[in-house]
DNA sequence: TGTAAATATGTCGGATATGACATATAATAG
DNA sequence: CTATTATATGTCATATCCGACATATTTACA
């Protein structure tokens, strides 16, 4: 491939390497997935250290006991937002996050 | 308070100790725009690593030029799903991003 | 300086996540 | 078993976030 062609290519974002970085992103979806499923299933367990249920949950961050439930499920229609909230929300800090995720 | 008023109460989601409560929600707010902060300012870092500016990124992930911009900004109308989705899509990982948000 | 490249800011229509609700299923006691 | 409570699943209207675009501002460098 000649020197302009490439640099005009590199220019508009990939193409020189695509397949490469087609995966990359493919990678990077589950890389995220897998962030959510561990959040979620900590989300669980520390709402159930501190005895409570979804529902009385749900009051208290203003949610419903349904999006609760889809948190704690890893239902793909909940953020890394909520998800994350909803854990400062019982008391977390940013280092049981760390925590949570550090494999 | 009589015990089967509190218990009610309790059921309900907050009530007793509402007040501590409240600060807690905005704790927890301010918590995850802290988180958010962290990982605006990582991505600029590592974008900055990888030498490329925000438009050839932009294209990379399919995303436009302006919003790479604004999620380096830490502007509020990012979500944490696309920052760290983006994140990923720069080769990061997740012990990458736990270095990011640990201090 | 000037000027081109990079980044920032504002706005918008369409896309996706939200709480709420109804209802189904599962778990737990009695 | 069978109530009762807890959790799961499906749907919807509204709210929020998205990429895109226009344009302003900043940065880099001749």
């Amino acid at each position: 491939m000649d020197k302009g062609k490439k640099e005009k290519l590199l220019k508009e974002g990939w193409q020189v390497g695509s397949v490469k970085e087609f995966l990359g992103l493919k990678q990077s979806e589950a890389a995220l997935i897998e962030l959510k499923l561990l959040l979620s299933s900590g989300l669980r367990i520390i709402r159930k250290e501190k005895k409570i249920t979804q529902e009385q949950f749900a009051k208290r961050i203003k949610s419903s006991q349904s999006r609760i439930a889809k948190m704690e499920k890893g239902d793909p229609s909940v953020s890394l937002d909520l998800l994350i909230k909803a854990i400062f929300a019982l008391g977390a800090n940013r280092q049981d996050i760390v925590r949570l995720i550090s494999v």
